[in-house]
DNA sequence: AACACTGACAACCGCCTATGC
DNA sequence: CGCATAGGCGGTTGTCAGTGT
Protein backbone atom coordinates (compact mmCIF):
# COMPACT_ATOMS: atom_id res chain seq x y z
CA UNK A 1 0.00 0.00 0.00
CA UNK A 2 2.47 2.39 0.73
CA UNK A 3 5.25 0.14 -0.29
CA UNK A 4 6.48 3.04 -3.03
CA UNK A 5 6.07 5.81 -0.35
CA UNK A 6 9.03 7.83 0.47
CA UNK A 7 11.75 6.59 3.02
CA UNK A 8 11.39 10.16 3.83
CA UNK A 9 8.77 10.33 6.08
CA UNK A 10 9.97 8.10 8.87
CA UNK A 11 13.41 7.22 9.56
CA UNK A 12 13.89 7.72 13.28
CA UNK A 13 15.51 4.40 13.89
CA UNK A 14 14.41 1.04 14.24
CA UNK A 15 12.46 0.56 17.92
CA UNK A 16 10.66 -2.10 17.03
CA UNK A 17 13.37 -4.98 18.59
CA UNK A 18 14.36 -4.64 21.53
CA UNK A 19 16.95 -6.75 20.55
CA UNK A 20 17.76 -4.33 17.88
CA UNK A 21 17.95 -1.26 20.72
CA UNK A 22 19.66 -2.87 23.41
CA UNK A 23 22.33 -4.66 20.56
CA UNK A 24 22.18 -2.00 18.40
CA UNK A 25 22.43 0.98 20.67
CA UNK A 26 18.57 2.30 19.83
CA UNK A 27 18.07 1.47 16.43
CA UNK A 28 21.86 1.57 15.37
CA UNK A 29 23.57 -1.34 12.90
CA UNK A 30 26.46 -1.51 14.81
CA UNK A 31 26.28 1.19 16.53
CA UNK A 32 26.59 3.39 13.55
CA UNK A 33 23.86 2.87 10.82
CA UNK A 34 20.34 3.65 12.22
CA UNK A 35 18.22 1.48 11.18
CA UNK A 36 15.26 2.59 8.97
CA UNK A 37 11.47 2.75 10.29
CA UNK A 38 8.66 3.53 8.41
CA UNK A 39 6.84 2.12 4.88
CA UNK A 40 8.61 -0.34 3.13
CA UNK A 41 9.86 0.58 -0.27
CA UNK A 42 9.41 -1.86 -3.11
CA UNK A 43 13.08 -2.07 -3.43
CA UNK A 44 12.98 -3.57 0.39
CA UNK A 45 10.54 -5.44 -0.59
CA UNK A 46 12.56 -7.08 -3.59
CA UNK A 47 15.85 -7.35 -1.06
CA UNK A 48 13.67 -9.05 1.30
CA UNK A 49 12.41 -11.09 -0.85
CA UNK A 50 15.37 -11.99 -2.70
CA UNK A 51 16.79 -13.15 1.05
CA UNK A 52 13.86 -15.23 2.07
CA UNK A 53 14.12 -17.36 -1.24
CA UNK A 54 17.34 -17.62 -0.66
CA UNK A 55 17.80 -18.33 2.93
CA UNK A 56 14.09 -18.85 3.95
CA UNK A 57 12.33 -17.65 6.65
CA UNK A 58 14.02 -17.46 10.46
CA UNK A 59 16.83 -15.94 11.21
CA UNK A 60 15.21 -12.35 11.15
CA UNK A 61 18.41 -10.12 12.11
CA UNK A 62 20.83 -12.22 9.63
CA UNK A 63 18.20 -10.33 7.01
CA UNK A 64 20.29 -6.67 7.65
CA UNK A 65 23.67 -8.17 8.21
CA UNK A 66 23.52 -10.20 4.75
CA UNK A 67 21.68 -8.76 2.53
CA UNK A 68 22.27 -4.71 3.50
CA UNK A 69 18.58 -3.96 4.30
CA UNK A 70 18.76 -1.44 7.28
CA UNK A 71 15.49 -2.92 8.71
CA UNK A 72 15.55 -4.70 12.41
CA UNK A 73 14.46 -8.66 12.31
CA UNK A 74 11.07 -7.93 13.24
CA UNK A 75 10.57 -5.32 11.20
CA UNK A 76 11.59 -7.79 8.50
CA UNK A 77 9.60 -10.52 9.78
CA UNK A 78 6.24 -8.40 10.33
CA UNK A 79 6.57 -7.36 6.35
CA UNK A 80 7.34 -11.27 5.09
CA UNK A 81 4.51 -12.37 7.28
CA UNK A 82 1.81 -9.40 6.32
CA UNK A 83 2.67 -8.32 3.25
CA UNK A 84 5.69 -10.33 1.25
CA UNK A 85 4.51 -14.27 1.93
CA UNK A 86 3.03 -15.67 -1.25
CA UNK A 87 0.14 -17.64 0.05
CA UNK A 88 -1.40 -14.12 1.40
CA UNK A 89 -5.17 -13.49 -0.02
CA UNK A 90 -5.47 -10.16 -0.80
CA UNK A 91 -8.38 -7.80 -0.87
CA UNK A 92 -11.11 -6.95 1.23
CA UNK A 93 -12.67 -10.29 3.62
CA UNK A 94 -15.31 -11.61 2.02
CA UNK A 95 -18.76 -11.90 3.51
CA UNK A 96 -18.01 -15.47 4.72
CA UNK A 97 -14.64 -14.12 6.11
CA UNK A 98 -16.44 -11.82 7.87
CA UNK A 99 -18.93 -14.38 9.55
CA UNK A 100 -16.11 -16.47 10.82
CA UNK A 101 -14.05 -13.46 12.15
CA UNK A 102 -17.14 -12.68 14.31
CA UNK A 103 -17.41 -16.10 15.42
CA UNK A 104 -13.93 -16.98 16.11
CA UNK A 105 -13.60 -14.09 17.77
CA UNK A 106 -16.78 -15.00 20.21
CA UNK A 107 -14.84 -18.26 20.73
CA UNK A 108 -11.74 -17.03 21.32
CA UNK A 109 -11.62 -13.49 21.87
CA UNK A 110 -8.90 -11.51 20.66
CA UNK A 111 -6.63 -14.25 19.80
CA UNK A 112 -5.65 -12.66 16.28
CA UNK A 113 -2.77 -15.23 15.38
CA UNK A 114 -4.88 -17.96 16.20
CA UNK A 115 -7.79 -16.44 14.01
CA UNK A 116 -5.57 -15.82 11.19
CA UNK A 117 -4.67 -19.91 11.50
CA UNK A 118 -8.35 -20.43 10.71
CA UNK A 119 -8.58 -18.35 7.70
CA UNK A 120 -5.91 -19.30 5.16
CA UNK A 121 -4.17 -15.78 3.59
CA UNK A 122 -5.18 -13.37 6.33
CA UNK A 123 -2.78 -12.38 8.78
CA UNK A 124 -3.13 -11.56 12.22
CA UNK A 125 -2.86 -8.16 11.68
CA UNK A 126 -5.41 -7.94 8.92
CA UNK A 127 -8.03 -9.31 10.92
CA UNK A 128 -7.32 -7.32 13.96
CA UNK A 129 -7.43 -4.34 11.99
CA UNK A 130 -10.97 -5.19 10.65
CA UNK A 131 -11.98 -6.81 14.16
CA UNK A 132 -11.54 -2.91 15.27
CA UNK A 133 -12.57 -1.32 12.56
CA UNK A 134 -15.92 -3.35 13.25
CA UNK A 135 -16.14 -2.65 17.21
CA UNK A 136 -15.60 0.75 16.32
CA UNK A 137 -18.29 1.26 13.84
CA UNK A 138 -20.87 -0.87 15.98
CA UNK A 139 -19.84 0.88 19.18
CA UNK A 140 -20.34 4.32 17.57
CA UNK A 141 -23.78 3.09 16.29
CA UNK A 142 -24.33 1.39 19.75
CA UNK A 143 -25.03 -1.84 17.99
CA UNK A 144 -24.18 -5.24 19.70
CA UNK A 145 -20.68 -6.90 18.60
CA UNK A 146 -21.86 -10.48 18.44
CA UNK A 147 -25.08 -11.49 16.11
CA UNK A 148 -27.23 -13.45 18.11
CA UNK A 149 -27.00 -16.38 15.94
CA UNK A 150 -23.17 -16.48 16.86
CA UNK A 151 -24.14 -16.51 20.48
CA UNK A 152 -26.99 -19.27 20.16
CA UNK A 153 -24.90 -20.91 17.97
CA UNK A 154 -21.84 -20.77 20.75
CA UNK A 155 -24.02 -21.41 23.51
CA UNK A 156 -25.23 -24.90 21.95
CA UNK A 157 -21.98 -25.70 20.91
CA UNK A 158 -20.13 -25.22 24.49
CA UNK A 159 -23.88 -27.12 25.85
CA UNK A 160 -23.50 -29.99 23.68
CA UNK A 161 -18.87 -29.84 24.53
CA UNK A 162 -20.48 -29.47 28.33
CA UNK A 163 -22.80 -32.24 28.60
CA UNK A 164 -20.02 -34.33 26.87
CA UNK A 165 -18.03 -33.63 29.45
CA UNK A 166 -20.56 -34.54 32.20
CA UNK A 167 -19.92 -37.99 31.16
CA UNK A 168 -16.32 -37.31 32.24
CA UNK A 169 -16.87 -36.11 35.60
CA UNK A 170 -14.62 -38.08 37.77
CA UNK A 171 -12.19 -39.57 35.44
CA UNK A 172 -8.89 -40.07 35.04
CA UNK A 173 -7.32 -37.66 32.26
CA UNK A 174 -5.56 -39.77 29.83
CA UNK A 175 -5.07 -37.62 26.95
CA UNK A 176 -5.21 -40.56 24.24
CA UNK A 177 -8.24 -41.88 25.34
CA UNK A 178 -9.55 -38.59 25.55
CA UNK A 179 -9.06 -37.91 22.34
CA UNK A 180 -9.93 -40.95 20.51
CA UNK A 181 -12.54 -42.73 22.09
CA UNK A 182 -14.39 -41.06 24.40
CA UNK A 183 -15.12 -37.68 22.94
CA UNK A 184 -14.45 -38.00 19.64
CA UNK A 185 -13.38 -34.86 19.22
CA UNK A 186 -11.33 -35.17 15.97
CA UNK A 187 -8.61 -33.50 15.11
CA UNK A 188 -9.84 -30.84 13.13
CA UNK A 189 -8.60 -29.87 10.50
CA UNK A 190 -9.09 -25.77 10.66
CA UNK A 191 -7.78 -24.98 7.50
CA UNK A 192 -10.40 -24.13 4.93
CA UNK A 193 -12.99 -24.54 7.36
CA UNK A 194 -16.70 -24.52 6.34
CA UNK A 195 -18.35 -21.32 6.92
CA UNK A 196 -21.91 -20.79 8.01
CA UNK A 197 -22.93 -24.65 9.04
CA UNK A 198 -24.72 -24.88 12.06
CA UNK A 199 -21.37 -25.15 14.21
CA UNK A 200 -18.73 -24.37 13.13
CA UNK A 201 -16.47 -26.92 12.55
CA UNK A 202 -13.48 -24.30 13.87
CA UNK A 203 -15.61 -24.39 17.04
CA UNK A 204 -15.02 -28.47 17.61
CA UNK A 205 -11.21 -27.33 16.58
CA UNK A 206 -11.38 -24.61 19.07
CA UNK A 207 -12.41 -26.73 21.58
CA UNK A 208 -9.74 -29.18 20.68
CA UNK A 209 -7.53 -26.06 21.97
CA UNK A 210 -9.29 -24.62 24.78
CA UNK A 211 -12.77 -25.93 25.58
CA UNK A 212 -11.86 -29.36 24.66
CA UNK A 213 -9.09 -29.23 26.69
CA UNK A 214 -11.19 -29.30 29.50
CA UNK A 215 -13.04 -31.73 28.63
CA UNK A 216 -10.28 -34.05 28.17
CA UNK A 217 -8.93 -33.21 31.23
CA UNK A 218 -12.45 -34.41 33.06
CA UNK A 219 -14.41 -32.68 35.44
CA UNK A 220 -12.22 -33.22 39.02
CA UNK A 221 -9.51 -34.35 37.21
CA UNK A 222 -5.55 -33.39 38.66
CA UNK A 223 -5.69 -30.27 35.76
CA UNK A 224 -9.08 -29.14 37.42
CA UNK A 225 -7.49 -26.28 39.57
CA UNK A 226 -3.94 -26.20 37.93
CA UNK A 227 -5.24 -24.29 34.85
CA UNK A 228 -2.98 -26.27 32.48
CA UNK A 229 -3.93 -27.45 29.30
CA UNK A 230 -2.24 -30.97 28.97
CA UNK A 231 -2.32 -30.12 25.11
CA UNK A 232 -1.50 -26.81 25.01
CA UNK A 233 2.14 -25.90 24.44
CA UNK A 234 3.61 -25.06 27.37
CA UNK A 235 4.85 -21.75 26.23
CA UNK A 236 1.36 -20.67 25.34
CA UNK A 237 0.01 -21.29 28.78
CA UNK A 238 0.22 -18.27 30.77
CA UNK A 239 -1.76 -16.48 27.60
CA UNK A 240 -4.13 -18.58 26.73
CA UNK A 241 -4.51 -18.79 30.41
CA UNK A 242 -6.02 -15.35 29.68
CA UNK A 243 -8.88 -17.33 28.09
CA UNK A 244 -8.32 -20.51 30.76
CA UNK A 245 -10.39 -22.34 32.34
CA UNK A 246 -10.72 -23.97 35.31
CA UNK A 247 -11.91 -27.31 33.81
CA UNK A 248 -15.31 -28.17 33.26
CA UNK A 249 -16.62 -28.27 36.13
CA UNK A 250 -15.15 -25.08 36.98
CA UNK A 251 -15.86 -23.78 33.41
CA UNK A 252 -15.31 -20.13 33.78
CA UNK A 253 -13.31 -18.13 31.96
CA UNK A 254 -10.06 -17.52 33.98
CA UNK A 255 -9.71 -14.02 32.62
CA UNK A 256 -12.63 -13.18 31.68
CA UNK A 257 -12.91 -9.67 31.17
CA UNK A 258 -16.23 -7.70 32.54
CA UNK A 259 -16.66 -6.36 29.35
CA UNK A 260 -17.17 -9.57 27.81
CA UNK A 261 -19.62 -10.69 30.30
CA UNK A 262 -21.80 -7.85 29.76
CA UNK A 263 -22.19 -7.93 26.44
CA UNK A 264 -22.95 -11.56 27.01
CA UNK A 265 -25.63 -10.65 29.66
CA UNK A 266 -26.06 -6.95 28.58
CA UNK A 267 -26.50 -7.49 25.10
CA UNK A 268 -29.90 -9.27 24.55
CA UNK A 269 -28.28 -12.45 22.91
CA UNK A 270 -26.55 -12.85 26.27
CA UNK A 271 -29.78 -12.97 27.68
CA UNK A 272 -31.20 -15.44 24.76
CA UNK A 273 -28.38 -17.64 26.46
CA UNK A 274 -29.77 -16.92 29.63
CA UNK A 275 -33.33 -16.78 29.50
CA UNK A 276 -33.83 -18.82 26.46
CA UNK A 277 -31.16 -20.97 26.76
CA UNK A 278 -31.44 -24.24 23.64
CA UNK A 279 -34.71 -23.14 22.85
CA UNK A 280 -33.81 -23.28 19.60
CA UNK A 281 -30.81 -21.78 18.08
CA UNK A 282 -31.99 -21.33 14.76
CA UNK A 283 -35.44 -20.25 16.12
CA UNK A 284 -36.04 -17.59 13.09
CA UNK A 285 -37.85 -15.94 15.69
CA UNK A 286 -35.71 -13.93 17.88
CA UNK A 287 -38.25 -11.13 18.08
CA UNK A 288 -38.41 -12.16 21.83
CA UNK A 289 -34.88 -11.27 22.77
CA UNK A 290 -35.08 -7.85 21.42
CA UNK A 291 -37.52 -7.36 24.06
CA UNK A 292 -36.27 -4.02 25.95
CA UNK A 293 -37.86 -5.54 28.94
CA UNK A 294 -35.10 -7.92 29.99
CA UNK A 295 -34.98 -8.11 33.40
CA UNK A 296 -32.94 -5.31 35.61
CA UNK A 297 -29.62 -6.60 36.90
CA UNK A 298 -28.98 -4.18 38.66
CA UNK A 299 -25.24 -2.93 40.71
CA UNK A 300 -23.66 -5.08 38.31
CA UNK A 301 -21.08 -2.65 36.84
CA UNK A 302 -19.31 -2.12 40.09
CA UNK A 303 -16.87 -3.99 39.28
CA UNK A 304 -15.55 -2.06 36.09
CA UNK A 305 -16.33 1.01 37.28
CA UNK A 306 -17.09 0.65 40.93
CA UNK A 307 -20.16 2.75 40.24
CA UNK A 308 -23.15 1.19 39.36
CA UNK A 309 -25.39 4.31 39.07
CA UNK A 310 -23.42 5.92 35.78
CA UNK A 311 -24.57 4.49 33.02
CA UNK A 312 -22.50 6.48 30.89
CA UNK A 313 -19.35 5.60 32.02
CA UNK A 314 -19.35 1.23 31.48
CA UNK A 315 -19.85 2.39 27.15
CA UNK A 316 -16.47 4.52 27.91
CA UNK A 317 -14.61 1.59 29.59
CA UNK A 318 -16.20 -0.37 26.89
CA UNK A 319 -14.78 0.93 23.98
CA UNK A 320 -11.37 0.02 25.66
CA UNK A 321 -12.61 -3.68 26.64
CA UNK A 322 -14.85 -4.64 23.39
CA UNK A 323 -18.10 -4.12 25.71
CA UNK A 324 -20.75 -4.28 23.09
CA UNK A 325 -23.68 -2.70 22.61
CA UNK A 326 -26.59 -2.37 24.32
CA UNK A 327 -29.18 -3.38 21.97
CA UNK A 328 -29.94 -3.67 18.56
CA UNK A 329 -30.93 -1.19 15.75
CA UNK A 330 -33.62 -2.03 12.84
CA UNK A 331 -30.87 -1.73 10.40
CA UNK A 332 -28.61 -4.57 12.65
CA UNK A 333 -31.33 -6.54 13.30
CA UNK A 334 -32.56 -6.82 9.91
CA UNK A 335 -29.08 -7.78 8.31
CA UNK A 336 -28.75 -10.10 10.89
CA UNK A 337 -32.44 -11.76 9.23
CA UNK A 338 -33.94 -11.10 12.79
CA UNK A 339 -36.91 -9.31 13.16
CA UNK A 340 -36.55 -5.61 14.02
CA UNK A 341 -37.77 -4.27 17.33
CA UNK A 342 -38.08 -0.96 19.17
CA UNK A 343 -34.71 0.36 20.14
CA UNK A 344 -34.61 -0.32 23.97
CA UNK A 345 -35.53 3.25 25.87
CA UNK A 346 -32.39 5.18 27.33
CA UNK A 347 -33.45 3.83 30.67
CA UNK A 348 -33.51 0.26 29.34
CA UNK A 349 -30.26 1.01 28.14
CA UNK A 350 -28.78 2.25 30.94
CA UNK A 351 -30.41 -1.51 32.61
CA UNK A 352 -28.74 -3.50 30.25
CA UNK A 353 -25.66 -1.90 30.64
CA UNK A 354 -25.60 -2.86 34.26
CA UNK A 355 -25.15 -6.67 35.03
CA UNK A 356 -22.37 -8.41 35.60
CA UNK A 357 -20.72 -10.54 37.30
CA UNK A 358 -20.04 -10.40 41.22
CA UNK A 359 -16.42 -9.66 42.53
CA UNK A 360 -15.66 -13.04 43.45
CA UNK A 361 -16.44 -14.71 40.02
CA UNK A 362 -13.53 -12.48 38.54
CA UNK A 363 -11.04 -12.06 41.08
CA UNK A 364 -8.50 -13.97 39.96
CA UNK A 365 -7.03 -11.78 37.67
CA UNK A 366 -8.48 -11.35 34.84
CA UNK A 367 -7.19 -9.91 31.75
CA UNK A 368 -8.65 -6.65 29.76
CA UNK A 369 -7.89 -8.36 27.45
CA UNK A 370 -11.13 -9.70 25.84
CA UNK A 371 -11.50 -13.04 25.62
CA UNK A 372 -14.52 -13.88 23.49
CA UNK A 373 -18.19 -15.04 24.11
CA UNK A 374 -16.60 -18.10 24.73
CA UNK A 375 -15.80 -17.34 28.03
CA UNK A 376 -19.05 -15.70 28.59
CA UNK A 377 -20.82 -18.81 27.60
CA UNK A 378 -18.27 -20.85 30.07
CA UNK A 379 -19.23 -19.49 32.38
CA UNK A 380 -22.76 -19.49 31.69
CA UNK A 381 -22.81 -22.90 31.82
CA UNK A 382 -20.67 -23.08 34.92
CA UNK A 383 -23.14 -21.31 36.58
CA UNK A 384 -25.73 -23.57 35.28
CA UNK A 385 -23.77 -26.58 36.40
CA UNK A 386 -23.48 -25.53 39.84
CA UNK A 387 -26.63 -24.52 40.02
CA UNK A 388 -27.56 -28.35 39.21
CA UNK A 389 -25.49 -29.66 42.01
CA UNK A 390 -26.78 -27.34 44.31
CA UNK A 391 -30.50 -27.41 44.75
CA UNK A 392 -33.52 -29.17 43.30
CA UNK A 393 -36.12 -27.02 42.92
CA UNK A 394 -38.54 -28.18 39.41
CA UNK A 395 -39.00 -24.40 38.31
CA UNK A 396 -36.47 -21.14 38.08
CA UNK A 397 -33.42 -21.11 36.91
CA UNK A 398 -34.14 -24.28 34.58
CA UNK A 399 -37.05 -22.71 33.12
CA UNK A 400 -35.18 -19.42 32.90
CA UNK A 401 -32.12 -20.58 31.36
CA UNK A 402 -34.17 -23.23 28.97
CA UNK A 403 -37.73 -21.42 29.03
CA UNK A 404 -40.06 -19.36 27.20
CA UNK A 405 -41.44 -15.54 28.25
CA UNK A 406 -44.43 -16.48 28.53
CA UNK A 407 -45.30 -13.12 31.06
CA UNK A 408 -45.42 -9.67 29.51
CA UNK A 409 -42.38 -8.16 28.14
CA UNK A 410 -43.38 -4.69 30.34
CA UNK A 411 -43.20 -6.56 33.57
CA UNK A 412 -40.10 -9.01 33.70
CA UNK A 413 -40.57 -8.85 37.10
CA UNK A 414 -43.37 -10.82 36.53
CA UNK A 415 -42.49 -12.64 33.59
CA UNK A 416 -42.64 -16.78 33.67
CA UNK A 417 -40.65 -18.69 32.32
CA UNK A 418 -41.50 -22.53 30.78
CA UNK A 419 -39.27 -25.30 30.01
CA UNK A 420 -39.57 -26.34 26.21
CA UNK A 421 -36.73 -26.92 25.09
CA UNK A 422 -35.63 -30.47 24.54
CA UNK A 423 -32.45 -30.55 22.90
CA UNK A 424 -31.11 -33.79 23.34
CA UNK A 425 -27.29 -33.87 24.95
CA UNK A 426 -24.76 -35.78 23.76
CA UNK A 427 -25.20 -37.94 27.04
CA UNK A 428 -28.77 -38.96 26.39
CA UNK A 429 -29.88 -36.33 28.46
CA UNK A 430 -32.30 -33.53 27.09
CA UNK A 431 -31.53 -29.96 28.21
CA UNK A 432 -34.34 -29.71 29.77
CA UNK A 433 -34.04 -32.35 31.93
CA UNK A 434 -30.56 -32.36 32.79
CA UNK A 435 -31.19 -28.81 34.16
CA UNK A 436 -34.43 -29.37 35.46
CA UNK A 437 -32.55 -31.91 37.67
CA UNK A 438 -31.08 -28.91 39.20
CA UNK A 439 -33.22 -25.82 39.88
CA UNK A 440 -32.40 -23.11 42.35
CA UNK A 441 -34.54 -20.68 43.23
CA UNK A 442 -33.57 -17.63 41.23
CA UNK A 443 -30.34 -16.31 43.20
CA UNK A 444 -29.73 -19.31 44.90
CA UNK A 445 -26.79 -20.86 43.55
CA UNK A 446 -25.38 -18.26 40.89
CA UNK A 447 -22.96 -17.12 43.09
CA UNK A 448 -24.84 -14.11 44.54
CA UNK A 449 -25.76 -13.01 40.94
CA UNK A 450 -29.06 -15.17 40.72
CA UNK A 451 -31.22 -12.19 40.52
CA UNK A 452 -29.42 -11.79 37.55
CA UNK A 453 -31.41 -14.29 35.68
C1' DA B 1 -12.74 24.27 -2.01
C1' DA B 2 -11.98 23.41 2.71
C1' DC B 3 -12.73 20.86 6.51
C1' DA B 4 -14.03 17.03 9.48
C1' DC B 5 -14.93 12.44 9.97
C1' DT B 6 -14.30 7.67 9.15
C1' DG B 7 -12.39 3.33 7.52
C1' DA B 8 -8.60 0.75 5.99
C1' DC B 9 -4.19 -0.25 6.36
C1' DA B 10 0.73 -0.47 7.72
C1' DA B 11 3.93 -0.30 11.02
C1' DC B 12 5.69 0.22 15.56
C1' DC B 13 5.84 -0.81 20.52
C1' DG B 14 6.03 -3.49 24.59
C1' DC B 15 5.68 -7.70 26.61
C1' DC B 16 6.26 -12.44 26.71
C1' DT B 17 8.23 -17.09 25.91
C1' DA B 18 11.45 -20.33 23.65
C1' DT B 19 15.84 -21.46 22.78
C1' DG B 20 20.70 -21.82 22.94
C1' DC B 21 24.84 -21.07 25.34
C1' DC C 1 20.44 -21.93 36.50
C1' DG C 2 21.02 -17.50 34.51
C1' DC C 3 21.59 -14.68 30.63
C1' DA C 4 21.14 -13.08 25.87
C1' DT C 5 18.86 -13.36 21.73
C1' DA C 6 15.12 -14.43 18.49
C1' DG C 7 10.65 -14.62 17.49
C1' DG C 8 5.57 -14.30 18.39
C1' DC C 9 1.60 -11.87 19.85
C1' DG C 10 -1.60 -8.27 21.02
C1' DG C 11 -2.20 -3.34 21.52
C1' DT C 12 -1.59 1.07 19.72
C1' DT C 13 -0.51 4.74 16.63
C1' DG C 14 0.11 7.09 12.31
C1' DT C 15 -1.03 7.80 7.51
C1' DC C 16 -3.84 8.01 3.59
C1' DA C 17 -8.04 7.89 0.89
C1' DG C 18 -12.89 8.33 0.55
C1' DT C 19 -17.01 10.67 1.83
C1' DG C 20 -20.11 14.01 3.67
C1' DT C 21 -21.03 18.73 5.07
Amino acid sequence: MMDDSEDSKRSKGCHGSPAADEVNDGGMVGGMIPLKKGPWTSAEDAILIDYVKKHGEGNWNAVQKHSGLFRCGKSCRLRWANHLRPDLKKGAFTPEEENCIVELHAMMGNKWARMAAELPGRTDNEIKNYWNTRIKRLQRASLPIYPPDVCLRLYKTIQDGQNMGTLQTGDTYDPELMQTDHFKIPEVEFKNLELSRGVPSYSLGLFDTSASSMLKQGVGSSYGNGLVFPTMHPAKRPRESQTIFTGLDGIVGRGLPVSVFDQLTDYPCGKIIEHSGLSSPYDPDLSTYDQPSWDVLPGSHAILNDNSSSASAPICVAMKLELPSLQYSESQQDSWGTPASPLPSLESVDTLIQSPPTKEMWSDGQSSRSSGLLDAVLYESRNLKNSKKCSGHPTSDVSVAFGEIHGSPLNPSETEWEVHADLKSPSGHSTSSLYSECTPVSGSSLDGRGENI
